[in-house]
Parts: structure tokens; sequence; C-alpha cells
RNA sequence: GCGCCUGUAGCUCAGGUGGACAGAGCACCGGCCUUCUAAGCCGGCGGUCGCAGGUUCGAAUCCUGCCAGGCGCGCCA
């Protein structure tokens, strides 16, 4: 709706340019806002006065020629000038009755659209290393990660989910060690309890199943624990295949699955790293100094240089991260989206610089990275400390057994992730229940509430005769909720873009809003049958966005509660 | 010391890339269930948008400088 009056406006412009402001130079990005207050009309337009300098005429003047200029649309129902210069759009009532329409034909799909052109992208999220359950933080990436994947999906966008782990390196040595020890009957805190071991109950577990000769499945193999506690690397294997199976658990009961899960250790065996060396070397941005091969980021923006390969031979993990997103942009993504958590922004710069140096035409901001802002969680009124190291945190099962999947996700999508996150346990546990998800799940029970009671009173509703009385449909709260309706598509739009996907559960308390308002102030099942087909119409369509706003969002739409 | 993020109502937060009088939830006060689920609705109370300058027709939004909080600044991962 919007880019259609956007369209009209634009290309009138674009046409008489030349006459009206001396320059065919139109101000780039939308033209048109939605207004805030409903009697500044539907839509509102500022370019009388981003081009009343420039033409050397007075806004207003200049907004009296551009409305003359605009031939005659069936979307508009009239305009005005208003203020400095605005032009105010009122729409005509087909056009919001014709997007009643729209919705319901286009169901599912009302909201989606094509701007990603089916391109490549890879968005890379959770990606934690197999040395414990998830944790809070890890939820809020896992809700932001699968949120944005779809919404790229729904703005046409070919999305590949993947998860990057290290399943060797000290934190796994470190977690193999806890593990032998917990085998062996040692509890932490015992002398010879390894230095920094994971304190947490579930390595007592794995360390169970490895000495009771288990099988465990993850990532498409199968790891049998062989109980020999002397073999350190054999509980190694055991460990992170228990440990990303428990995380596989977790995701899946977040609603949350990758289409990749990408090894660090694969870039080793499979060459890459050795091979983004050489590439690093052979353009010429490295050099030696004091036995360790560096890399020159600071060529690139980074605000220092990197050391690659210590004085002892071995890779910082900078290299493997140059070597992961290199693979990623070799494997076709044309764009790379990694959420990751803030306390990790200066690994931004260097592995940007680094894929420049390679030379091989990765754009500069690629990968391109939503930081998200700690989540601290709160229980009894102290804070809880994450800590994956002491091994006393709280997860994202806790989470998800507390308040459940919807809620749980919903709060972490809800605000934007530059903002720091307080989850508090006990008000999500408590029974007052001030949390939104069920303000708008709610609304969409009532709906189906709504058409089971027609049934059940011997009704049906009359979709075509629904279409045809929609000029029925004259009451202010139902002027508002098609109002409200109409903007998904640019909800959906922007929220992908930006890639904020807060603007979604944002918008949907809104439309939840607004229909329950409609709600108590007007009854849907009247006598008139006109009437009432009309106002099921409106209810449906609301129906509808509200399911594939919470489809967005990965929350369930229950049909009664 | 340097970099990134944040600072908006008593509390938790929105504010669509500069617009028309600053919004919502919770809390508090007062109303609404013989009618489609009151997990709801309506009304009221409540703000020098951290502070000070600047840019312009116009700033919560952009620039500069301060103040406060969070997170980072290793031949650790």
């Amino acid at each position: 709706m919007k880019q259609q009056l956007e369209n009209l406006l634009r290309s009138t412009l674009a046409l008489q340019a030349g006459e009206l402001f001396a320059t065919t130079k139109l101000p780039p990005g939308p033209l048109l806002e939605r207004t805030r207050d409903p009697t500044h009309g539907d839509f509102a337009t500022n370019v009388a006065l981003l081009l009343a300098r420039q033409s050397g005429k007075k806004p207003r003047e200049l907004a009296q020629e551009i409305v003359a200029a605009l031939p005659a649309s069936p979307l508009v129902a009239r305009t005005e000038i208003a203020g400095p210069g605005f032009i105010n759009f009122f729409l005509s009532a087909s056009t919001y009755h014709d997007e009643l329409n729209s919705v319901l034909a286009a169901g599912k799909k009302y909201g989606c659209s094509d701007t990603g052109k089916g391109h490549r992208v890879g968005i890379e999220f959770v990606s934690a290393n197999p040395t414990g359950p998830l944790h809070v933080g890890h939820g809020r990436n896992a809700a932001i990660g699968d949120t944005l994947a779809r919404l790229l999906e729904a703005t046409g966008w070919n999305v590949t989910r993947e998860f990057y782990y290290n399943d060797a390196g000290v934190q796994i040595q470190n977690l193999a060690l806890s593990v032998q020890a917990r085998a062996r009957g040692l509890k932490p805190g015992d002398s010879g309890w390894p230095e920094d071991g994971y304190r947490g109950e579930y390595i007592a577990d794995v360390a169970r199943a490895f000495m009771q000769r288990e099988p465990v499945t993850a990532d498409g193999r199968t790891v049998t624990g062989s109980g020999d506690v002397t073999d350190l690397e054999a509980i190694r294997h055991f460990a992170v295949a228990a440990l990303r199976h428990e995380q596989d658990l977790d995701l899946k009961a977040f609603r949350v699955h990758f289409d990749v899960y990408f090894l660090e250790s694969s870039l080793y065996t499979d060459g890459k790293v050795e091979e983004t060396v050489r590439e690093l070397v052979a353009h010429g941005h490295t050099y030696e100094e004091g036995g360790a091969l560096w890399l020159r980021t600071t060529d690139f923006g980074d605000d220092k240089n990197r050391v690659m390969r210590k004085s002892d031979g071995t890779y910082t993990y900078f290299v493997p991260d140059v070597a992961y997103h290199r693979s990623k942009w070799q494997r076709g993504y044309e764009r790379a989206t990694t959420i990751l958590g803030a306390d990790h922004h200066g690994s931004l710069a260097r592995v940007r610089a680094g894929l420049q140096a390679l030379d091989a035409g990765i754009p500069k901001s690629y990968p391109e990275y939503v930081l998200y802002q700690m989540v601290t969680v709160m229980r009894g009124g102290e804070e809880v400390k994450l800590s994956k190291r002491a091994g006393s945190y709280v997860t994202l099962r806790d989470l998800i057994d507390e308040v459940g999947c919807d809620a749980a996700r919903y709060f972490l999508i809800a605000r934007k992730s530059d903002s720091q996150l307080v989850f508090d346990i006990d008000l999500a546990l408590s029974q007052t229940n001030e949390n939104p998800v069920y303000y708008i799940q709610y609304a969409h029970a009532r709906i189906a509430s709504v058409f089971r009671q027609l049934g059940e009173k011997g009704l049906a509703w009359d979709a075509k005769n629904g279409g045809v009385s929609l000029a029925m449909l004259t009451q202010p709260h139902e002027q508002a909720l098609m109002v409200c309706i109409s903007r998904f598509p640019e909800i959906v739009d922007a929220a992908a873009r930006t890639l904020d996907p807060h603007l979604v559960a944002q918008y949907l308390r809104e439309l939840a809003n607004s229909f329950h308002t409609y709600y108590d102030a007007h009854t849907f099942i009247t006598e008139d049958a006109a009437l009432r087909d009309a106002r099921l119409m409106l209810v449906a369509a609301t129906r509808q966005v509200l399911r594939n706003g919470l489809a967005l969002l990965g929350v369930s739409a229950p049909e009664s509660m």
C-alpha cells in the first residue's frame, strides 16, 4: 500500500522535477512516512520542505505545485497542505478494503516481499562451544538469529542457518580434563581437580554416561563411551558429542534449527587455515617480528596489528576466524550475518581487516554483525552470575521450563539488541502475567473463539458477502484496525532491512491492542448479515496478521487460552 | 588512556534513519462483566528526552565537549 503511493509520488516528482525544483535530484530514501496523528491523514511527505530552498520557492507554494501535478488516483481520497509545507494524503476507503482482500488472498504470505531477490545469505548464530548447556545469553542470540532468519526468508532471501563451533583447543581440553576428574570421583575443589575445570553438575552426568559406555548422537555421528578413564582422547570425543547433543535438545525446545554445523577443526584438516595464511602472505600484508608472523590489519581499519602465528608456531584464534569467514564467501554467501555478544565486538575490525587483506573482492562490510548486549538474570532480588567456566549459570533450558518457549522467545526478542536485558526469573515465574506475549496470543484466541461461537449459533461467515459489504466498516475502531493491519508489510520490511526483530514484537502488541479495543466496543456476531460478514472479514484479516507476525517470532498462535 | 553500547514518566522500555503537541506497559487512583473468553476495555495521574553548546525553517533523533553506567582493549579463546 505504502509502496504504491510512494511510486505514485516519486514518478510524478521525477517527471516534473526540472520544472518544479530546478534539479532532477530527488532525496534518497523513502519520501513518505506514516503520520502519527490521524488528523494529518494516512501518509505525509516533506519533500516540499526539503526541496524548497534549491527551488527558490516557499515550501507551501512548492507543495501546492506538487499537489497540482499529482494525477488522480483511486488510492487517494484527498490531499491537504499543512504546517510549514507537509503534504498529507488521506487514502480512500477502497484502498483499505482492497488491503483486507489482499491479506486474506495472500494468507501466510501477507507481509512477505521479494526484496532479497533470492540472493544467498548465511546467518550464523548461537555458535556456542560444546563445553556446557546453553545459557540465557545464547538464548538471546538464538532468539535474535532465528527471528532474523525468518525475517530474511520472508523478504525473499535464500537463507542458510549456520552454527560454528570449536571441537578442539584449550577449552575443549579443559572440558575433557573436567570429565575425566569427575569420572575418577573427584569434585570441584578436591585436590587434583583441574585448575579452571568446569564445575557444573552436567560434567558429572557426562562422566557417568562415559563410564557406563552409553552411546550419544550429535551432528550425525554416534560416539559410545569407552569407560576407559585414562583415555583422555576418547573422553574428549564423547564429551563434545554429549554436550552438542544436549545443546541440540535445548535448541529444539526453543524451536531453533540449523542447516549447517561447521567445525573449527575442519578448517585445519581441510587445509583452509594454511591456505588462508599463504594467501595473506602472498598479498604482502604480513611481516615477521619477534619470531611471530603478524598481519598488518591497521592497513584495513584495525587499531593495531595482529599476531597470526605465535613464536611457538601455533596460530592465534584470529586466523581460523578469518579462514572461516573466507569459507562463507567461497561457499557462495553473497551476504553473511553474524549474531554476536557485544563483549566480542573487539574481534570485528580484525576479522574484516583479515578478509580485506586477502584481496579477494570481499565487500568491506563482510560479514555484517548484529551485536547484542548482555543478559543479566535476577533471582530473589540478586543477580545470578553467568559464568560458563565456573559452571554456575542460568541455562536456556531453565528459562524454557519455567516460563515456556513462547514467553522466553518473546522476552528475549522484545527489546532492541543494543540494550542490556534484565531477565527477572521471579517476575517471569509469577502468576500475575504482565508478559505481553499472552496479550497478543489472547487476541488470537479471542478471534478463534468468535468463529467457534459463530458455528455454535448455526451461522457461517460468508466471505464474499463480507467483501462487498466492507463499506459498512465506518467505525473509528474499525478504521484504526484496518490502518494497523496495513502497516504489517512495512514493519516486516523495516525489521528485515535494519535487522531489528523487536519491531515485530512491538507492532504485534499494537495490533493486539487495536483488536482488543474493537472487540470491547462492538459485537461482531450481529443480526445484520452484511455487517456481520464485513466485520468478520476484518477480524479474519486481523487473525491472519497476528499469525504471520507470531510465526516470524517463532511464537505459537493458540486457538484457545 | 583508547574503542563500542547505553542514559526518555516512580519502574521496564518504544520512538520507522531530522518533522507537526514526546508514546506504551507496569505501578498508583477511578469506572466497565445477564451480550462473541475481564489474561480484556475506558478515564486519570505522571517527562527540562543525562548536562552544556552547535548545525537549520524544525533536534529525543545529526555534530562537539562533559557526566554516569555496561562491555572490550594479550604471542588467551
